[in-house]
DNA sequence: CAAGCCAACTAGGTTAACTATGTTGGTGAA
DNA sequence: TTCACCAACATAGTTAACCTAGTTGGCTTG
């Protein structure tokens, strides 16, 4: 609900979601409540919900999925956490991951000649 | 300045001033570029900035003070044990950063799929 | 000269609006 | 039934605007 207390909304929120996520409230796969969803059940604005889950995804807590939704990422391992350096490393690998796997499916699709639906 | 490959400006810009950060470019203690300088050395807007700069903010790469600037922390990084593996993985995400960056951008040039989507 | 005010900077937080893109389910036509 | 299309909803990224608050230096005033 965003307490008037001197922390800033999208952290609050953030550290809530992310206490819900430890504490299992939350389990691994199961989606986050969509951003609209979150806005109204802690009376904040979009933008506000968008950089906490932002942060959630930063820390790789979470993987937004487009379309589709925010999920709990599986397998939460906390040990070698000690560096930042790592965190960045997992980050990076992680966005690469995702990128890749774009890619792949962009090259998978062309090569079936599978017809395309034409977005928008 | 933000090229069009698909990692979006923020982490860009990001990643940009971390890099800074870490090859000693920006020492340690001294302040970062005002976020209007900032916007304008990347050609971004103030919003972006504001949000790369939070990230690292949040990673602790950084020491916001309201009214001053933003400060590099001063080092006090215990140099992690096993930094040759560390930077052995940093090399190799580096790596496959730039040879994804070059796959994503061939694929987005060569292959305006059938079907439309001719934007871009 | 000294005190205090004020203007101009700074970071930080919040909101709203827009665009892009992906997913999904329903509808209607072949 | 099956396919194509479309509307609705989702995340994601970007921009602009407004507000708060701390810092600094110059200027005015006592």
């Amino acid at each position: 609900m965003v307490k008037n207390t001197g922390r800033p909304g999208y952290l609050q929120i953030a550290d809530d979601l992310r206490a819900q996520i430890r504490g299992g409230s939350l389990a691994p796969g199961t989606p986050l409540p969509s951003t609209a969803q979150l806005a109204e059940q802690y009376d904040a604005s979009l933008s506000v919900v968008k950089m906490a889950v932002g942060i959630l995804r930063n820390e790789g807590l979470v993987i937004g999925q487009q379309g589709k939704g925010v999920f709990v990422r599986e397998a939460e391992e906390p040990p070698p956490a000690r560096d930042d350096e790592v965190a960045e490393l997992r980050a990076a690998v992680q966005d690469l991951s995702v990128r890749l796997a774009k890619v792949e499916e962009q090259l998978a699709t062309s090569t079936t000649r599978r017809s395309g639906r034409s977005s928008r």
